[in-house]
Formats: C-alpha cells, sequence, structure tokens
DNA sequence: TGCATGTCTTGCAGAGTCTGCAAACTTTGC
DNA sequence: GCAAAGTTTGCAGACTCTGCAAGACATGCA
C-alpha cells in the first residue's frame, strides 16, 4: 500500500500549505492525481488521512497475546506485556518520513485528536477487561480492579507514548517506568 | 433548554424506533416539529444529539478547582477531589428520563461511543497535566508522573462510571474504590 | 499473439451533513 | 401599542460519502 502513504504524504503537505479547510477530498485528490472516488478506497473516511493510527493490532491478537501469559502470573504483569505488544505495533513508525509533517499539523489543529477513530480502543478495552476478570475469577460488573487495571495500563501507554514522542526517549523503558509506578501506586 | 432535551428525545425514539439509519437530520426535524435548519442551532453536528456529553464542565473551572486545593495535598488527593467534583456534573443526571433509552441505543449500537467528542477531554487533560507539573515542580516532559496521574485518574473516573452505570452503586464511593486502589499500587 | 481473469480506477447519481445569510416570526419590556 | 432582542426558518451551496456499473490495466496461460 505505497499509494496510502502517497495519497497521505500530500494530503498532509496540502493541509499544512494551503491550511486545513482548503484541503478537501476534491483537492487532496486533484494534488495526488486520483479521482475523489478513489480516494475513498483508500481511506474510509477524510479524517483518516490525518490520522496516526495507533492502532496497527487487531482485538483478537491483543487477547491472544493476554490469553498467551503463564496463568500464574500477576495480572499487572501481563497487561504490561501485552501493553508492550501494542507499544511496538503502535507505529509511529509506519509515518517515518511524513511523521514530522503531522506532528506540525497536529500543533496547528489539535482538534484533529478529536477525529481519530477510537471505536476499536474502546472494543479492545472491553475484551481485555472481561479476560482479565475470567483470569483473575472476578465480576468486573462488582470488582473495579480488571476495568482500572485495563484502563490505567491505557493511561500508561497514552502517557509514555507522549513522553517518547517529545523527549526521544525508548518507548519501552518509559512504558516500564509507567508500570512501575502504577505498580507501586500512585 | 429544555427544547434542547425535548428534540433528543425525539430523536433517540426515532432511532430506538426506526433504526439509527432512519434518524436522519430531516426525520428528526420532522418528528419534532422544527425545521432541519433549528436542528443545527440546538445541536452543532448530528453526532451530538446521540452523545451522553460527560463534559458539564469547562477546563477553566476544572482547573480553578484543581488550583483552589491547599498546596500541601497530595497531587493524588486533589486528583481524586477535581475527578471528583467532574463526575458531579457528569451528567447521567441530565438525562434521566432518556437514560434508560439511550443506553439501549448504544448497546445495539457500540459505534456511537467513538463519535463522542472527546476533544474537550484532551485538552483538558493537557491542562491538569501542566498544573500538576507546577505544582510538584517537575518537568512533564521528563517526569512520568504528571501525565500518569492525571491520565490514571481519568481511567479512575471512566471505570466508577462503568461500574456506576452497571450496577447501581454510588458513583462518588466507586471512585474512591478506585482511587484507592490506584494509591495503594495495581 | 490472443484470450480470460482478476484488480484498480473512475464517473455518475444521489443521500446526507452542515454553514452563512437574510427574511419572517415571537417574545419581552416599556 | 411599539421597539428591541431573540428565535426560527428557507434557501443556496459546499462538502463527505456510498453503490453501481463501466472502463482501464495487469497477469497468466494456451
Amino acid at each position: 500500500m505505497a499509494k496510502r502513504a502517497a495519497i497521505r504524504g500530500v494530503a498532509i503537505r496540502l493541509a499544512l500549505d494551503e491550511g486545513l479547510d482548503a484541503a478537501t477530498v476534491d483537492a487532496i485528490s486533484a494534488a495526488a492525481d486520483i479521482s475523489p472516488r478513489t480516494f475513498f478506497n483508500y481511506f474510509p473516511s477524510k479524517d483518516d488521512v490525518f490520522s496516526i493510527e495507533p492502532h496497527q493490532w487487531s482485538t483478537e491478537e491483543i487477547i491472544a497475546e493476554l490469553k498467551a501469559r503463564p496463568a500464574d502470573e500477576a495480572p499487572v504483569e501481563s497487561m504490561r506485556a501485552v501493553v508492550k505488544v501494542m507499544a511496538e505495533a503502535a507505529g509511529f513508525a509506519n509515518f517515518a518520513e511524513e511523521w514530522e509533517l503531522l506532528q506540525e499539523l497536529y500543533r496547528r489543529h489539535p482538534e484533529l485528536f478529536g477525529k481519530m477513530r477510537v471505536d476499536k480502543v474502546d472494543i479492545t478495552i472491553a475484551a481485555l477487561v472481561k479476560e482479565i476478570a475470567a483470569r483473575t475469577g472476578t465480576d468486573p460488573a462488582i470488582d473495579l480492579y480488571p476495568g482500572l487495571l485495563v484502563n490505567a495500563a491505557f493511561a500508561a501507554l497514552q502517557t509514555a507514548e507522549n513522553a517518547s514522542r517529545i523527549s526521544d526517549r525508548a518507548l519501552p523503558d518509559l512504558l516500564d517506568n509507567a508500570f512501575d509506578l502504577l505498580i507501586r501506586g500512585l
């Protein structure tokens, strides 16, 4: 899918040069030498072209990852491992070339954050909560622990990703630090 | 804004009766006896009519709340207090009548979760992180603690809200439980 | 080469969301 | 009763997105 990346590159540059408003599907398509119809063959919605797509994983993979952890491992350590897998797949790497530009675009238009598709994250969280609850033999409707653990793990991921982006430190290390803080207690 | 609530009520019922696809702005407006143009006077976007609007607070209020906490209080306790204020304002209460219906709609169309406006939350989180960092005299670009604390606090809010919705327990109590877990360590 | 197959791209028509503007209508206070 | 202020509406138009069917292109094989 090199073309997908190419279209995205054109789109980001256009938005940066002419303003986000000017970057309509028509304009992007013209600049990328494709028809507007084709644009939608590559991106299900316009917002997706400016999305960082942090989710290169599928819920199934992630759940499988969790299930593969030893049964007697502490749940928080299992989540640490799972989140690390997500972090690896969570690809700023996939943007290499455009990453700087996209970052600038986000700086100018913070509202783009809000347009990122988050559906999948919610679904994954729900599935993880269910699985953690099964592992610990608790009812997630009664016990807060599974829900809190999973949500806090995502909070750690988010925090570590931010820090990694800003300060250029290695994501896995930061994730470990964040998890250590969570385990020790805030 | 009783009319706003009335429009929302009509919209939810329509989506439940005829399906989400059938609940176009035109259809909703017709059912609510207003013009489509008027619909947009009450809701900036169609998605908003099906949004639970968990954010009845403004970032300014929340920051003021944090600043009002004693300077020598542990940051995590300050956040606990702040999140409690958000929880109070976070109005399922505002939906009283339609709440059951909306819940059913969300059950049938989980994708609606993804359409909720989350812009404001991100902005609030960023502001809170900055303020916590200032209070603790740390640089949020280096130290993970402020970011993790704030994100984890929102995780606690989310978890407690979910649990409260499912099990009908009091939100403030659940929030306290969640915070206790975070403080003690996962 | 010629044909068959499958994939990628495109045009078109149409539904739906959302905005700006100005006119019409209501409400309110005096 | 009237003026000011606020609300509602129609209209025109830009934009996103979808389904469908036709066309272009590539691939492999006889």
